[in-house]
RNA sequence: GGGCGAGUGGCGGAACGGCAUACGCGACGGACUUAAAAUCCGUUGCCGAAAGGCUUGAGGGUUCAAAUCCCUCCUCGCCCACCA
């Protein structure tokens, strides 16, 4: 009997069993079968693929094969999310073009997926960085266009010095960029946004649709779009036309407002201080705030500070001339950049005004301990009475803030509104590695959109692409200088390339028809297999992959190229694989390689370890010994089979299990206890290291059955084991699908065992159930903790009265009263 | 400061009102071996010689019964945060 088993042949010879197969090419378009669109996360082609990566690509290949079992028609597909910039740095240290490390990167990680055994219908592979893939961003890049959702324009915008380009809001994290940790500054540039904002409110409604997404990234999101009801104020500016607008979500506040804010940035000031008399020292001021870094202008303990700007503005609502100041707390993107401040009731306002000795007036009052402004230590926030504030005054704040909306509404005043703190998505990167943004700039046609039928704007491949804080492109001629579609004339193209999580937002349309070179994606055919029944990957993508997303298909939606509005039914997001209290990172040094594992232990074992590793949603340490653990397990199973085989207990049979002892009968017990535990843990949320401790249950009960090997197996025992043994491999085959294949042929099966059927548990095998007793002896309470009884109630009652405890408790007396509840409690009265 | 989640053996974790510590790792003992590895069998929450007692971050409550539900607190993790 051979000790070890072996993987190194078995492996290969499945792997390419699959292949002739052909097990993962699905025809989408069968309608016999229920379609199952089972969808990880796109990989970005990195050089040091490491296990951490590997769970996410496990996981959905498990839930892959299960559904397959289970009869559905399943799409997995795979794709490469290839621009980006490593890629990139890589090449400008001196290495290999992006478009060729990519390309090997790609290939490496063919061969590792292959070799785990995950499994994808390849036919439908997508290449980011390949034209006919990028052709179609570039082409939703013209929908929005179109449709005014792409725009155009000069805003402060977050810069990254080390990778020279702008960044999206998204991807700043504690005011640094997210990948090289570099604190963001703020630039003033004109760049592309996509108009996200416009979406704000169904992006944020529909959350309540997404029940099958973790609530942690439902939180997220929510947070993420920060919606606030309040008020938009209209504050007449003191001698000039134009009024100031604020924002508040505290309006029952606005009697005490004692000046206006404005933020460094706001688009007023320049013309409004052009005359101030101390329009230098504004200045100066405004620049030094705009020169900070994000991280250190956000930062907590920040100190307020600010400029008065010579102008008064009116409150509209008792005509009062406030002063107007400018000051580094209030923030341009939040609002309208302007606040009213109400020193006596904001916390911030408050500090403020104490700094630079501007009125306090408190408009909201506790009348058993009224409140002074001189001797205030900080802002009163709670709720209150109304004040100094004419007809409003004697009312609870909260009924009165709905009366001053209200008020202010019909008066002209301003109007109810939402604030969001979500802001448009910044699309422009000022680097090589991406779609170029199909725009041209005609001197006579101004902005002008690359038409249709000349897309894709081919990104040349020979470039200097050393970053300078502007697009590489700009420096190949021949891709810049272009003609004018509309009148001919001399054009010049948009050198900036997009963010690459446009490409990501849309790929999962693509799969349905790769090769399409009509169209991005066929309308009838995502109609069909989308929304995707399991998206399954990283949290780390909780807000920006998947918020965008969400957006670009809720826009295609509207302009009537897909007929759902929301893009993944059921998120799964898996957990991060630590090592030594560290994310794998190769500058760590704590990788873990699974070329390595896979030579040492074979593909089987690493996917059972990772699976085993701990609830899938949860981040877990990896550990070598953990490893050896499920080899070991394996080979268990292996040696089960030679055991069984040996001993005669795998021939096939004809005759149903009859005549078995008690022992038999609850290995029988125990084998569909199994069925049931795995499928319940396999379906909803994902729990595979409670499945596969069952199954090892299982194997071990198994083991314990078989006994001495001396001992001659019984013909009913023979046919129990190998019933045992084969449902446990089917079980088994989504974990291991090598190994199971292996096993199912030396069973005399023919074909794939993912072409057999998921197995169902027999309920009279477990016809046992467990019920709790509750004695009431004299009404004093007694109970009794599951016992093991059968379903018939002549047959309970006569168990709980042969028990030993019970009948101590009965203490001779007769039961008065039985009352049952199936399987959950029994009463009994005794007197 | 606001929101969400979690705290269980030496470790990863299971149970989610009904036998706490399944399964795995590690450790210990034994078999096999000249020996080791591998493998197999057994023991393994804590205190105690044993009988027995104690145990799910701390304290309280509900219940015949609480790791699980409720309240207070502590600790850790994540998200948001000068958001008006």
């Amino acid at each position: 009997m051979e000790e070890i088993y072996p993987f190194r042949t078995i492996e290969p010879k499945w792997q390419s069993f699959w292949e002739k197969e052909r097990l993962f090419e699905v025809d989408t378009s069968r309608t016999d079968k229920t379609k199952y669109y089972c969808l990880v996360m796109f990989p970005y082609p990195s050089a040091t693929l490491h296990v951490g990566h590997g769970r996410n690509y496990i996981i959905g290949d498990v839930v892959a094969r299960y559904k397959l079992m289970r009869g559905f028609n399943v799409l997995a597909p795979i794709g490469w999310d290839a621009f980006g910039l490593p890629a990139e740095n890589a090449a400008i240290k001196g290495g290999l073009h992006p478009k060729i490390s990519t390309l090997n990167n790609i290939a490496t990680m063919k061969r590792q997926l292959r070799q785990w055994g995950v499994c994808y219908d390849w036919r439908r592979e997508v290449t980011a960085c390949f034209p006919d893939y990028y052709k179609w961003s570039q082409w939703i890049f013209l929908k929005l266009y179109e449709k005014s959702l792409a725009y155009k324009k000069r805003a402060a915008v977050n810069w990254c010095s080390s990778c020279q380009t702008v960044l999206a809001n998204e991807q700043v994290v504690n005011g640094a960029c997210e990948r090289c940790e570099t604190p963001v500054i703020q630039k003033f540039l004109e760049q592309w946004f996509f108009k996200i904002t416009d979406y704000a409110e169904r992006l944020l409604k529909d959350i309540a649709q997404l029940t099958h997404w973790p609530e942690r990234v439902r939180v997220m999101q929510r947070n993420w779009i920060g919606k606030n009801e309040g008020v938009a104020i209209h504050f007449p500016v003191d001698g000039e036309g134009e009024p100031l607008t604020c924002f508040t979500t505290r309006v029952d506040t606005i009697y005490g407002a004692t000046y206006m804010v404005l933020a460094p940035e706001h688009p007023r000031l320049q013309e409004l201080i052009r005359d101030s008399k101390n329009k230098g020292e504004i200045q100066q001021f405004v620049e030094r705030i705009l020169r900070q870094p994000q991280e250190e202008r956000s930062a907590l303990e920040v100190k307020k500070e600010g400029v008065f700007t010579g102008w008064h503005v009116v409150n509209p609502v008792n005509g009062r001339k406030i002063p107007l100041w400018v000051a580094n707390y209030v923030l341009l993107e939040y609002g309208t950049g302007a606040v009213m401040a109400v020193p006596a009731h904001d916390q911030r306002d408050f500090e403020f005004a104490k700094k630079y000795g501007l009125p306090i007036e408190v408009v909201i009052d506790q009348p058993e301990n009224p409140l002074n402004p001189l001797t205030m230590k900080e802002a009163y926030i709670e709720e209150g009475i109304m004040v100094h504030s004419e007809l409003f005054n004697g009312l609870g704040n909260r009924e009165a803030m709905e009366k001053i909306a209200h008020f202010m509404e019909k008066k002209g005043m301003g109007r109810r509104t939402s604030a969001y703190r979500l802001r448009d998505w910044l699309i422009s990167r000022q680097r090589y590695w991406g779609a170029p943004i199909p725009i041209l700039y005609c001197n006579a046609c101004g902005i002008v959109p690359v038409p249709e039928k000349d897309l894709p704007v081919l990104l040349p491949e020979n470039v200097r692409f050393r970053p300078t804080g502007e697009s590489p492109l700009k420096d190949a001629p021949e891709f810049v200088k272009t003609r004018c579609p509309k009148c001919k004339g001399e054009g010049k193209r948009e050198f900036d390339t997009m963010d690459t999580f446009v490409d990501s937002s849309w790929y999962f349309l693509r799969y349905l028809s790769p090769q399409n070179a009509e169209r991005p994606f066929d309308t009838a055919l995502v109609n069909r297999w989308l929304p995707v029944d399991q998206y399954i990957g990283g949290v780390e993508h909780a807000i920006l992959h998947l918020l965008y997303s969400r957006f670009i298909v809720k826009v295609l939606h509207d302009l009537g190229y897909v007929g759902f509005d929301e893009p993944f039914e059921r998120l799964f997001t898996q957990g991060m694989i630590i090592k030594d209290g560290f994310k794998m990172s190769k500058s760590k040094g704590n990788v873990v390689s699974p070329d390595e594992l896979i030579e040492r232990f074979g593909a089987d074992t690493v996917r059972l370890y990772t699976l085993f590793i701990g609830p899938p949603e949860k981040d877990a340490e990896w550990s070598d010994r953990g490893v050896e653990g499920a080899f070991r397990f394996l080979n268990r199973v292996w040696r089960l089979s030679q055991l069984l085989s040996k001993r005669g207990a795998l021939v096939p049979v004809s005759s149903a299990v009859s005549g078995l002892n008690e022992e038999g009968v609850s290995l029988r017990r125990k084998l569909h206890l199994t069925l049931k535990k795995v499928t319940e843990d396999m379906e909803g949320s994902f729990r595979f290291n409670t499945a596969i401790a069952s199954m090892m249950e299982l194997v071990n009960e198994i083991y314990r059955y078989l006994g001495e090997e001396e001992k001659t197996l019984q013909e009913n025992e023979r046919v129990l084991l190998r019933e045992a043994f084969e449902l446990l491999v089917l079980l088994l085959a989504p974990f291991i699908p090598h190994l199971a294949e292996e096993i199912w042929s030396s069973l005399g099966r023919k074909g794939s065992v993912f072409r057999a059927s998921w197995p169902s548990y027999d309920p009279n095998a477990i016809a046992v159930e467990e019920v709790t007793i509750v004695i009431q002896v004299n009404g004093k309470v007694r109970s009794k903790l599951n016992v093991a009884v059968d379903l018939s109630d002549e047959l309970l009652k006569e168990k709980i009265l042969n028990d030993e405890s019970i009948r101590k408790w009965l203490d001779g007396k007769t039961v008065k009263q039985w009352v049952i509840v199936p399987k959950k409690l029994v009463n009994l009265v005794v007197t």
